[in-house]
RNA sequence: GUGGUUGUAGCUCAAUGGCAGAGUCCUGGAUUGUGGUUCCAGUUGUUGUGGGUUCGAGCCCCAUCAGCCACCCCA
């Protein structure tokens, strides 16, 4: 053998097996969505290293040190883009949603999107990926606080259907460009005494990124947390009015939602309204989004609101196996065709009838490379299938099948009645 | 990016520094034409990879790759 290959650090295969996980999640949120009229989008997976570098905003670890970003090939002027593969998935909608004029659309104009890979170089662990898939939504161009709340509300309504429970919905302000610099300013004039007491993440925090203080996790520095003003003390008139709006609309959802004043996103371009759903036992975030009020600017637009959220495919099938919801099952096989003899004409018949019965829109396999009968029943057994077919040489020769239901007696039915014999079987199943 | 831990058959796991094993799965048979159960037989490995110590290494040491855990961060 050659010498072995394996996927990279941090990919993974998706196997057969955790496939009805994947359409659990991918039919429940897109009809979810649906529901709330969203519509679907696909932007491509390469963006230019601009399109992040500018919104997810330089200071945060996403951008800093996580973004697979490479030059293009050069043109003939020995000119190259730089690009990287989307580490998320906002700022290619947004850059979509501009670059085709949806803003001429009624709005707002709400998208989804499923299944769509992310990367990050990150250091791989249980439920973090290199690679990992978001199903997210995004509604441009409208401020109104009902949007919000009805994001917050779909994406409730996505976990209660697939069947899971305890799940915190954690929400909060964290102001807009006019009110969140006069913040920050204030808490790191709180902080920088207390500096030389805190962690050594704090010292850098304070610098790069101010908010994230109130995250620490070090008990030496819960008091100073404690203490620190907060930021719902700050915001100014419109974004507390619009915070007071998005509470009193969650309430009509029924979302039981928990201001956190503690959440803050890691994201340069959030305002206002930040969310995250997470599970009881860990901290582990499931989804996170929030408003972005001014990300559409940053790109070259003019102001447009906007509010999203993605969510983290793979972990939501680490949470559905951690309370053992189990998916849709796969259709089963419904007829399993054996042949008895290793004669060309038995085989040739199978094959005839299978295709026959596949045309008709009837899940059906059959025993292949010339297996002895007993291991062709064993895997028609294996496979679950209702039906068993069997053609040997009495069947061929007077033009009939014989067909057994699991665990009934078997009938012997013409060559040409195979079809109507099994959706009537089926029609009598349904009555 | 930091610290820790694990790596043996396709899968789940054994093996005091002394012949690398079991269960399961797969294939065939017991049963020469009917899906279960049981029984029998067979296939499966450069012990993640590369070095080192040793008469001898799956086991000890170093490096490297990968998984997992705690951080950082995030979905």
């Amino acid at each position: 053998m050659a010498e072995s290959v394996h996927a990279l650090q941090g990919f993974r295969d998706i196997l057969p097996d955790e496939q009805p996980y994947w359409r659990f999640i991918e039919d429940t949120a897109t009809s979810v969505a649906q529901l709330y009229g969203y519509r679907c989008i696909e932007t491509p997976l390469l963006e230019e290293t601009a399109v992040f570098r500018k919104t997810v905003g330089e200071g945060t670890d996403i951008v800093d040190r996580e973004m697979y970003a490479f030059d293009d090939k050069a043109d003939k002027d020995g000119n190259s883009l730089n690009i990287t593969i989307r580490p998320e998935g906002t700022a290619g909608v947004v850059r979509a949603y501009l670059e085709h004029g949806m803003f001429r659309l009624q709005l707002p104009v709400k998208l989804y999107y499923t299944n769509a890979p992310m990367f990050r170089h990150e250091k791989p662990q249980a439920g973090r990926y290199r690679e990992h898939h978001q199903f997210g939504c995004e509604a441009l161009g409208e401020s109104d606080a009902v949007v919000d709340a009805e994001m917050i509300g779909l994406l409730h309504q996505i976990y209660t259907q697939l069947g899971l429970t305890h799940i915190r919905v954690n929400i909060n302000s964290i102001g807009d460009t006019i009110c969140r610099p006069e913040y920050i300013k204030k808490l790191k004039a709180y902080y920088e005494p207390l500096l030389t007491s805190c962690c050594d993440d704090c010292k850098v925090r304070f610098h790069k990124n101010p908010l994230r203080l109130l995250d620490c996790k070090e008990p030496q520095d819960q008091p100073k947390i404690a203490n620190a003003p907060k930021i719902a003390d700050n915001l100014d008139a419109a974004c507390q009015e619009h915070f007071e709006a998005v509470k009193r609309y969650l309430d009509f959802y029924g979302v039981p939602y928990t201001v956190n004043p503690l959440l803050v996103r890691g994201l340069d371009y959030y305002t206002r309204t930040v969310f995250e759903f997470t599970n009881e036992n860990n901290k582990t975030a499931l989804n996170g989004g929030g408003r972005y009020d001014g990300l559409a600017e940053i790109l070259g637009g003019e102001q447009t609101p906007g509010i999203g959220f993605g969510m983290g495919m793979e972990r939501t099938i680490l949470e559905l196996k951690r309370q053992n919801v189990v998916p849709p099952a796969e259709p089963a096989t419904q007829v399993f065709v054996a042949y008895l003899a290793k004669t060309p004409e038995l085989k040739d018949t199978t094959v005839q009838l299978v295709a026959e019965l596949r045309h008709a829109g009837i899940k059906t396999e059959m025993g292949y490379g010339d297996r002895s009968f007993k291991a062709q029943m064993k895997r028609a057994n294996s496979s679950n299938a209702e039906y068993a077919i069997i053609i040997g040489e009495n069947e061929l020769a007077n033009g009939f099948v014989t067909i057994r239901r699991s665990g009934t007696e078997s009938a012997e039915v013409k060559r040409g009645e195979v079809i109507a014999y099994l959706n009537g079987e089926e029609g009598e199943d349904q009555k």
